[in-house]
DNA sequence: ATGAAAGCGCTAACAT
DNA sequence: ATGTTAGCGCTTTCAT
């Protein structure tokens, strides 16, 4: 393994100089310079990361906590954080953590044996040890998610863009409309609310029957929820889902029933994943800047791990109404 | 922050007694090892890994070159991976490579940077460099992809499962079967073959136009390689993807023209995505054992960094033929 | 502009 | 059974 004193030995210089030349220090003479900079590439030379993190006290390194099981979306959303974090020069270290309170645990213990630089959320932790552990070792923090503990996020604003969604049903004469929820995240309730908001601002009436909570954010689950949906009434001509998965899983359960979408039943789905556009019909539904919300959360937790704190805390960002083949005007009949 | 040295004072004995304890060693005093204990209990000392790391010359972190776009099937193996190396005690890391020679050069610098216990291959990198630098270092290495570097490998019978799926459309009466293949990789290469091998043992001619090439395993590459395939001539009963994801493109291209699934064109994927199921018609194709690859290549690894290694250098596992809904008998006229 | 030397926190070989 | 010592590879004063 060749390391700075082999550099600097072959170059015949010391290894100071060749550690200024690698961080860019000034005050080295061009041509030796120019010598390492040589003898460097030859080698092949990479700097150990342990040395350094030892040396500097810090491991430049980023925890991103997401779901065990997640999805298509979040997938999206790390692929874009984690090279935005490399070319920050930090590496990131994933903690999947189950939806239960031994995993958070875990997941913590394992948190705490890494000297982290930061951390972003891309899953909503419940436990309160989760968030003093941070706040006690002032490890910066970044969401990208609904919370209420006063952690710095980027999202969209959930609950408008539902409502957008819903009205966008309203508009098209629906007045019986579905939601396929997921309340176990605290932007599922947040998509409620906003669908309770459409319907209020629209004068219809609220009606539970009509909600199903899914149990997670996945077509499994919301081909059950939609099939639970089907048993309870058939006196529906719209749903409203909280996330894509969600609508592709409701679209099967209605198809395997015979209905057809959007002329039986009209569907509005949340995230605008890649996959949505090739479905059969393709999704209506509301895009996330999956790209922005990532490349923002890396910045500002950037930002924060270097000490400037941004006067906002939250940063909100734009949503868009994606109006595609699944959703079409309600017949008279309904 | 607290260090081994302050548990040493604090309880008056030395750091490499306190290290002793830490590490399970034995020679060490029953009571001093309580006071340690306690002691370590109380400051809530955890040992600086990076410390640890440069004197153990390893890093207990195993490495996962995945592409920078991963599809559904290489999330579902990735996460399976990470679960199983972290149940050995490693963590991992993500080296997400492009498919271009700079990004291959910064992903073994981003390698060589980390003193990686191991690392497990999810794509294939051509630099040869790359395989030089873990050969030199000795760094075990295990391989999910076919490749000819004669790395230790876990995955399936990429041609033979080809050729199970073509067979399938040939039982079927279908005798004009166009592919979509994505030669870029190896295992696609393989694909290929197994599709003419399946032509061949039914005596039907090969024809190359009735192939086309896809840049990338994506849904978008597979719509844009039916479109391309529908230019050239409809005179095909039947196509033979190279992934899901490249079929559901095809097929969202195929409806876009009014064709019918599996009426007017037959399809069969490869990998059996959760999302196959789910589509409308679901999806014939090839299964991988997802959840087996991953499992056993986290275990290899796990045992040639402990310098066990085992008689057989590839592990070949079974595939199945999933026949769902896309795929149909040909009829008399074509 | 450059080198010498100290030290980050830990482990292991070597004493005792 | 336990302490002493010598690094691991790097950065950073502090000299010169």
């Amino acid at each position: 393994m060749v390391s700075i004193t082999d550099i600097a030995q072959k170059v015949g210089v010391s290894p100071s100089t060749v550690s200024r030349v690698m961080n860019g220090k000034k005050y080295v003479n061009a041509e030796k310079k120019a010598q390492i900079l040589k003898i460097i590439a030859e080698t092949g030379y990479v700097p150990n990361k342990a040395a350094r993190d030892m040396v500097l006290q810090r491991s430049f390194t980023v925890g991103i906590v997401i779901p065990d099981t997640f999805n298509v979306f979040q997938r999206q959303l790390f692929s874009t954080i984690e090279r935005q974090l490399v070319s920050f020069g930090y590496r990131s270290l994933f903690f999947f953590v189950k939806f239960d309170s031994s995993s958070e645990k875990q997941c913590l213990d394992r948190l705490k044996s890494e000297k982290l630089d930061g951390v972003i959320m891309l899953h909503e932790i419940k436990s309160p040890e989760f968030y003093a552990y941070l706040d006690n070792t002032k490890i910066p923090i970044v969401s990208t998610l609904c919370n209420d503990n006063a952690i710095p996020t980027i999202k969209i604003d959930d609950k408008q863009a539902a409502s957008d969604g819903v009205h966008h049903l309203i508009n098209l004469g629906h007045r019986r409309i579905t939601m396929i929820a997921g309340c176990h995240f605290s932007f599922g309730l947040r998509r409620l609310e906003g669908y309770y908001q459409a319907l209020d601002e629209a004068g219809i009436e609220r009606n539970e029957k009509l909600v199903v909570d899914a149990q997670q954010y996945s077509s499994e689950a919301g081909m059950y929820a939609m099939r639970d949906l089907l048993l309870r009434s058939r006196d529906f001509s719209a749903v409203f889902a909280a996330s894509d998965e969600l609508a592709i899983g409701a679209m099967r359960a209605m198809l395997d029933e015979g209905l057809r979408i959007p002329e039986d039943i009209s569907i509005v789905g949340f995230d605008d994943i890649d996959i949505s556009n090739y479905f059969h019909p393709r999704l209506t539904t509301l895009r996330q800047p999956i790209f922005e919300i990532g490349e923002q959360s890396a910045l500002k937790l950037h930002r924060y791990i270097n000490g400037q704190t941004d006067a906002e805390c939250t940063t909100v960002l734009p949503h868009k109404l994606i109006i595609r083949e699944s959703t079409c005007s309600a017949t008279p009949s309904r």
